[in-house]
RNA sequence: GGAGAGGUGGCAGAGUGGCCGAAUGCGACAGCUUGCUAAGCUGUUGUGUCCAUAAUGGGCACCGAGGGUUCGAAUCCCUCCCUCUCCGCCA
């Protein structure tokens, strides 16, 4: 959400943020239904005083005063009557409307239509040569029997998987070490729903739009996450904070659940779409501070490129260009992993600023220090990390020439062994 | 899931149709008094939005949410949400 006010006045900066993000919003639909609204709210308030006023008359009139009064009071309610209804669609379609309104990107994004228009920031560690032919990480999991595809298709449908054995411990090794990553950073272990309401996910910016992308409970009304995220920002929703709780620094480790509609025969092999997944994500809500944000931001990416560190798996971050930009997001730096088997880079990591659009939406403020309003906070969030995806790194680039897969060494403390397979012949 | 009780300002708590945007107390803020602390006295003290403005001002809305009755609703009616107590079920 924007600040109405700000759109009023600087329609231009919209507009063009709505054309560089490539996102649908009706910027001028929105001005014309706005200022409609408005005209129409001044003239339903100004009979509402009027009625109010001669209410308060007849209250101390002798009966036989009040029944020409009543019948001045009944025209000026028809008359409110035949305005409510606009008035009240109105105001639904100005809201309904500034739902889709993108916020600018910051002055440092690059322009571009998609992805492939992302610039590289920073590249860290060498993709590995191998003296073989490097496998996939489906043909390397199923030949050591710790991952099963097929059979998670049967219980599930596609895009669904098991992990058995090593697979699921080392999945469980890289969820609990970036646990223990964080918990050094400050960060504040949270167990959330994942099964939020509809207030959370258009609290976030999710929805609208997004309503395809998550799977819905009908019977009550609720969805299940695509990231904890959702929840994590949520939860202070329509608090007013104190200065002094800020900055909020939290992680969550939850399921995440994501339709993939649209994305029909689109990383079709392998753990890199899947359905379901584990991820550690980083949610941090600050003061409404443009340095501190960024600065921010700029930590908490670190906070994601410190695990690669301690994975030891090269990656390169990117800045992510306007077209391949939320709707809400102000600034976003991907983490891009090296995955063989894709011959190139695969994303692990989104790290994004939100500037105040999210806090708007939720009704997420705080009281500065002194006398001063409240005022909105700001969010970001970043995956610390995300698995299978990660699975996929670290199988691929581990292989051995006799198909085992070496544990880094940061993991081998959670997995106890310092090798997975080979396997039997 | 069944039965009952209840949701009012930062908090506690009155208010059963007009004099209620809301008593009273506590808290907070400002001033006075006091050698310091404590106490006492006086005053101020919700939010949102719209309109006009140089500051300032005015309208409207808000007593869990939404709808209804009425000239007029915190107060009456309906629906929903949430909390508490008891019973049932259950990892």
């Amino acid at each position: 959400m924007l600040d109405l006010k700000w759109v009023r006045e600087h329609p231009d900066i919209v507009r063009d943020a709505a054309r560089r993000k490539r996102v649908n919003a009706d910027v001028d639909g929105f001005l014309a239904a706005d200022a409609l609204h408005r005209e129409t709210l001044t003239r339903l308030e100004a009979l509402r005083s009027e009625l109010k006023a001669g209410s308060k008359q007849l209250g101390g009139m002798s009966p036989e005063q009040r029944a020409g009064a009543l019948a001045a009071q009944q025209a000026t309610k028809a008359e409110l009557k035949q305005l409510e209804g606009p008035e009240q669609e109105l105001r639904a379609r100005v809201a309904e409307l500034a739902l889709w309104l993108p916020m600018p990107p910051a002055p440092e994004v690059p322009d571009g239509a998609d992805d492939g228009d992302n610039l590289e920031l920073a590249r860290v560690g060498a993709p590995p040569e191998f003296g073989f032919e490097p496998r996939s990480h489906v043909e390397l999991g199923e030949a050591l029997g710790i991952v099963d595809i097929p059979r998670g298709v049967r219980l599930a449908g596609s895009r669904n998987y098991l992990l058995l054995g090593e697979g699921a411990r080392l999945e469980q090794a890289v969820l609990q070490l970036s646990l223990e990553h964080m918990r050094r950073r400050g960060f504040e272990l949270v167990s959330v729903p994942t099964l939020v309401s509809d207030a959370c996910m258009t609290g976030t910016g999710y929805f609208p739009g997004g309503e395809e992308q998550a799977y819905r409970c009908e019977k009550d009304a609720l969805n299940l996450v695509g990231t904890s995220e959702v929840a994590l920002t949520s939860i202070h929703a329509g608090e007013t904070l104190a200065a002094d709780e800020l900055p909020i620094r939290r992680i969550a480790l939850s399921p995440c659940y994501r339709r993939e509609a649209g994305t029909y025969g689109k990383d079709t092999k392998g753990l890199y779409r899947v359905h379901q997944f584990w991820k550690v994500e980083q949610v941090v809500i600050g003061p409404a501070d443009e340095d501190w944000s960024r600065q921010e931001h700029q930590r908490i990416l670190g906070h994601a490129r410190d695990f690669m560190d301690l994975l030891e798996l090269p990656y390169r971050v990117v800045n992510v260009c306007t077209g391949d930009l939320g709707q809400g997001q102000v600034q976003k730096f991907d983490i891009e992993t090296w995955m063989p088997s894709r011959g190139g880079y695969g994303e692990t990591h989104s790290a994004s600023r939100f500037h105040d659009f999210q806090a708007r939406r939720l009704n997420l403020r705080y009281k500065p220090g002194g006398a001063g309003k409240p005022r909105f906070c700001h969010t970001l969030n970043n995956t610390v990390v995300a698995s299978p995806r990660v699975l996929i790194a670290l199988l691929e680039n581990y292989q051995q020439a006799d198909g085992s897969v070496v544990v880094p060494e940061a993991l081998r403390p959670y997995m106890g062994v310092d090798r997975i397979g080979p396997p039997a012949a």
